[in-house]
DNA sequence: CACAGGATACGATTGTTATCGTATATAAGT
DNA sequence: ACTTATATACGATAACAATCGTATCCTGTG
């Protein structure tokens, strides 16, 4: 039922490992799990599995030129979270992208968020 | 891992479900499996049982005193959509709203849309 | 060159999601 | 009371998600 080729989603397990390759770059098997560590307790083959499936999904690319592969996210943090907005907005908001951000906003927000909104705003309007 | 007692997150089918009951209220399974036939494949005795998973979970509340029982959301919408959100700025938007927001803006978004979220900021902000 | 340390590969396991088939119960006609 | 139509309950299954243990495979160093 998911998508097979492109823009699948990532699970949830899988968005934690992403959201480390975002960050740091592109890193060796061990990196990542140093880092995911710090908050998780995942074990190491666990980390190295995942990430091969999600190279089997293209969820990832990987530099196996070195004993220690090197991944990489395959896709950018904002192509993703595009994608999972987009998902969002189909499955639990009829289709319309203002009614997630009115229910997003409404929810709590600070006034320096309520600025850089608006600025954004602005922007797009012309 | 997922929580258990409050707030626990509906999957994909059972989101479905819930949009279903949220549209039309209250609802025996025979009316819920023709709301949703139009659009899905899904045999009857699916939707009956995952309405009632979805009951043991509590997501639902039914009322069992007819023959056929009546099923109905136990959160409202909003309630649920903005659940989902919170869920969703932690995993992929790192904890900010504003993030989230402006991703949602920037995808794409028509110029009432653009008008109502400024009435909203204009609202909020006093 | 042997070997210890560290890397990947390969199942195996457990839990969850989604889907149905079949069994059983019940209400309403005839 | 029998039969039929329709409900729920129950259990089985297949796919996927997450987790590791163990095996195997380099590679640099003594």
């Amino acid at each position: 039922m998911a998508q097979r080729k492109t823009g699948l989603k990532p699970t949830e397990a899988e968005l934690t490992l992403l959201n480390v390759l975002w960050k740091m770059g592109p890193a060796t098997v061990r990196q990542i799990h140093e880092s995911v560590s710090h908050t998780q307790k995942t074990g190491y083959t666990t980390v190295l599995k995942i990430l091969q499936i999600m190279h089997e999904k293209t969820l990832v690319i990987r530099d196996e030129s070195n004993r220690a592969h090197v991944y990489a996210a395959a896709n950018s943090e904002v192509h993703t979270q595009s994608s999972l907005l987009k998902d969002l907005v189909t499955k639990a908001f009829d289709g319309s992208t203002s009614k997630l951000v009115m229910r997003a906003i409404g929810n709590s927000i600070s006034q320096k968020e309520i600025d850089d909104i608006r600025q954004l705003l602005n922007g797009l309007e012309e």
